[in-house]
DNA sequence: CTGAAAGCGCTAACAG
DNA sequence: CTGTTAGCGCTTTCAG
């Protein structure tokens, strides 16, 4: 195999005695040639050591093959796990993923959805980030589909996967309550995200429906140090004899503030529940009862909705709520008799 | 502004009242235009929401703008950590980043780098894989830089970036021996992996420095399920009283084995010690004692190698080494007087 | 400084 | 089935 630096097919045409387009054929799936031109195509193109230029590829077809993930951050394990799993569905498909890490700042994800378009991409997945309204019209104009990962808006053009984020509250309130708990706590995330809103919803759901209301809450906007703060102010006085927590990444956090700096056990003084089911939630120093978002479904769904949208520009936009278990460890009590 | 759906130069050309190539030179970053003209194209680009058109700018100039990673696995935390930092870099100067998940199979990564190599990326970073010499030739030849993240290989013309594995490795031994300790076990890593040979080498030289050998090994290949076995297998009879682990995430699965498997306190009864220093290291729930990869400083090299190799083919390889701290926490016996 | 013209490497009609 | 012919949208000589 004799490799030169970048070989056109023009090249391997010459070397194989056929026209450029022939070898183009070759390569394109959908295409048609001889048994014969194939060998010889396939032939000269091992010996030169060609592959076909993507991106030329692109400029013709209109399709790069690219997909533009948008993401705020990698520390709470979600999100790696979600984008391993993405990455590896669509490379299935024979897609690619362009990451584009974004601040939460409203006007940042604006730009950087615009750079994602520079690239022509073929789809784009927004996990965790909220769109303005002007951002979405234009992917729209540009035929561009998207789909939203984990965070929902009132948009009904616009697809997104979460879990049922709202019964996974209401779930929890239920099991705390169950579990003879009085003074119920909740330490919140980002206010901006649909996934706080709607867990707190569901949780004060599921606490009204039993005459109940909330003993405290703090904020911690998803943000570890935060997380520890809130969980001081709360339990400065009054503690409470159970919370829950936005998601598993402060909950863990808020755990070792109550072991460490509050000197509590957990779960005989203090009930503790998270929510997402993170790898690191099942450890068991934590051993964390929790809300699992099913990552796998969640990505499947995610891949599905944009692939048909790429395929068929009028397919309609989906909007998908993954059932979401409550998942049972150590850090809670756990109710007598409890379901399973 | 008026959009729509992918706006070509030409079009702007025209409702500007200028050519074509005008266009271009008004976003093309070196080039002259006179204030008029860039005046002129500018509002009628924004009129019409222009962008230049990212793969068409790649065919012809060149420079994709793109950088290829590649990765095994995100759900060790390092590894996410330093894409967020990778990615938040790159962008800074213009590139972005396009993932290629690869298995740790040998042949796979090699598929994977010619995938990579289809979309004519300005550069490859490959992080925790190694590639065979046929594959780094290829990329020499298609002129495509690669450097190494936290792995080397013998070849000297590979650049890459690591820490100091050898000189962490042996602060280990000299930590547990200065702390007393007797019966030292080692948890190795995939031994196909340069961080744990280094690592391991490092630590024997530091153990039989003082006259001391390793009292058990066990491998974990990185894996928390097998790092749990070799850890039930290391203490089934005559248990070390210290483990040094190839990483921290292997660290905290021992940790969780020794407590709950083995009813064994750390650090009465083992001191344990891994190494990276992830994030999750510093929880109270472990306080892990471990060896710091700075990987801020060990991104900025990486892409300090990568941009001067893209701008200037010339550039010889280079191998750098960060150096790796002990983080002393409370995982393992401290020794008295230890310094600092 | 500017427009015209020549491609970058490839796919997609189009005749044959 | 095959070769020829147009471009995809842009940058870059090259005259002027």
């Amino acid at each position: 195999m004799v490799e030169a630096s970048k070989v056109t097919s023009m090249e391997v045409a010459k070397l194989a005695g056929v026209s450029q387009s022939a070898v183009s054929r070759v390569f394109t799936p959908g295409a048609s040639a001889s048994k014969k031109t194939v060998v010889k195509v396939r032939k000269a193109a091992d010996q030169l050591g060609y592959r076909p230029n993507v991106l030329a590829r692109a400029m013709v077809s209109g399709k790069s093959g690219i997909i533009g993930l948008v993401v705020a951050y990698l520390d709470n394990q979600f999100y790696p796990d979600v984008l391993e799993k993405l990455s590896n569905a669509l490379q299935k498909k024979g897609y690619h993923v362009l990451v584009f890490m974004a601040s939460q700042t409203a006007g940042k994800i604006d730009k950087v959805v615009e750079e994602i378009l520079d690239f022509q991409v073929d789809g784009i997945i927004a996990a965790s980030v909220a769109l303005s309204s002007e951002l979405s019209e234009r992917c729209r104009k540009a035929g561009v589909p998207m789909v939203l990962f984990n965070r929902s808006q009132d948009d009904p053009l616009m697809s997104a996967v979460t879990s049922a984020n709202v019964g996974g509250g209401r779930k929890v309130a239920e099991f705390l309550l169950e579990g003879g708990h009085k003074k119920i706590g909740y330490i919140a995330g980002w206010e901006g995200a649909s996934t706080q809103r709607d867990r707190e919803a569901g949780f004060m759901q599921g606490l009204r429906a039993t005459g109940f209301d909330l003993h405290a809450r703090e904020v911690g906007n998803f943000v570890l140090e935060q997380a520890r703060d809130a969980t001081l102010r709360m339990f400065a006085q009054d503690p409470p004899d159970a919370v829950f927590v936005a998601n598993d990444h402060m909950a863990m956090a808020v755990m070792d503030t109550l072991r460490f700096d509050l000197n509590l056990k957990v779960p005989q003084d203090v009930s503790v529940v998270g929510y997402d089911d993170v790898s690191t939630a099942a450890w068991r120093a934590y051993d964390l009862t929790t809300v699992r978002q099913p990552a796998n479904r969640m990505v499947a769904e995610t891949v599905d909705i944009l692939l048909s949208k790429i395929n068929d520009a009028s397919a309609a936009p989906r909007r998908v709520e993954i059932d979401a278990p409550l998942i049972v460890r150590g850090s809670a009590r756990i109710p007598e008799g409890w379901k399973s």
